[in-house]
DNA sequence: TCCTAATTTTAGGCAAGCCTAAATATTGCC
DNA sequence: GGCAATATTTAGGCTTGCCTAAAATTAGGA
């Protein structure tokens, strides 16, 4: 009944991400602006997913979602969203290689698949790069977390979470002097291998392989 | 710099299929009948590709695929199986319901993600219909099967594939216990409809169809 | 408020893919 | 060989998504 083609998918998802924060209305340069088109392009598409009932569109108004393509848009960013944890967790992709590659899986049509895959992650709440996963009904949790591999040097940050919770790993960390709520700050990456030279807060100074680095959720704190 | 679309691909694809086994051309009704499209539309497209260089087309001739375009159909159907090992062997659906998802995800343009895929698999030689991988040079393991049709009492063998994956079929083939490796043994043959009786393993006896036998490629073990 | 600048929409066009109907070419049978 | 049946191509049209240029609307500063 719903099937979108490619490109109405990609707007929604442009009016999403646009909308969530703010909650004005997204307007047509913003959107033609993300999705790198000609605003006459945009208010073209608008109209066509303004009748299916996807948005409320109003000319010169700027645009927002109805519920109906909320719905559909959030389950676009859960797809994206799991299909990235996949290519990094599964596949050992960098976390910083995996959008464009989840930005196509993320239309492929089949929401056992979805679920399967879901469940073959082990339902992750996060994906690399921090963000929330939407589940099957649309609620994410909420908490603005990144990887340690994604922090530069400089930053400092609280341990908030891991993404695989192995006891082997978590008894890592307990040697490491590492829990939820240890305060850090990273010193020097190194971009060889991508481990990383962290401080502890009584001064300690530890380096943390590639592997650790990505399955540590922190929260910037500067 | 070869940017194909999805139809684009969908057509390379299906002119591999006709062509191949006999090695004659494909004609266009050949190759709407396998589109379900008609055969205006294979005309229309015939010439783009020829333009692009991946077939040879001559008017009323039919076309066969340029050694580019082979290349290029090969990788799909790389690409097509191993999605299918993945969807079957981390996804655990059964072997009859993963065709459609393939074909959605086998346009996913990535080398990078096929060959992490390959390796994530383990570089599986078959896929969960029994047939055979392209490796990434296009090479693929050649498959010692015969149908079982063509098989004769006493004979011992193996199922190691089927001719038509269609859905109902590959279902039927579930309700009868038959699987990729089930051992079979051949009690008789009726020749005046062609039909089989045949034991499994635990002594169940079945009766199957000519149409059936037609359509289960097995390896001899006896 | 008024007028210019910025934004948005409309108009008109184009390529990709699909369709049906009509024209043309090929095949195969007598 | 000739002619009917079949296969293929052409012609003309449609939708989706994109574009540019021009027109219309809105917003913001003097």
């Amino acid at each position: 009944m719903d099937v979108l083609t490619q490109a109405e998918e990609n707007y929604l998802k442009a009016v999403f991400k646009i909308t969530e924060n703010d909650d004005k209305s997204a307007s047509t340069n913003a959107i033609a602006a993300m999705m790198s088109t000609s605003a006459a392009s945009v208010t073209d598409m608008l109209k066509r997913l303004s009748a299916k009932g996807l948005l409320h569109y109003e000319k010169h108004r700027g645009v927002i979602l109805s519920e109906r393509g909320s719905e559909l848009a959030t389950n676009l960013v859960r797809k994206h969203r799991l299909w990235e944890v996949f290519l990094v967790k599964m596949l050992h992709f960098s976390w910083d290689k995996v959008h464009d590659i989840a930005e196509q899986l993320e239309h492929v049509q089949s929401d056992e698949l979805v679920e399967r895959l879901d469940v073959y992650l082990e339902r992750p709440q996060f994906d690399p790069h921090g963000d929330p996963i939407p589940d099957a009904s649309g609620k994410m949790a909420m908490r603005k977390q990144v990887l340690l591999s994604s922090l530069d040097p400089g930053d400092q940050a609280v341990v908030v979470g891991v993404q695989e919770s192995t006891a082997t790993f978590l008894q890592y960390l307990d040697k490491m002097q590492l829990s939820l709520g240890t305060n850090l700050r990273v010193l020097e990456r190194f971009d060889y291998d991508g481990s990383m030279k962290i401080a502890l807060n009584d001064g300690t100074e530890i380096t943390l392989s590639h592997k650790v680095c990505e399955n540590l959720f922190l929260q910037k704190s500067k």
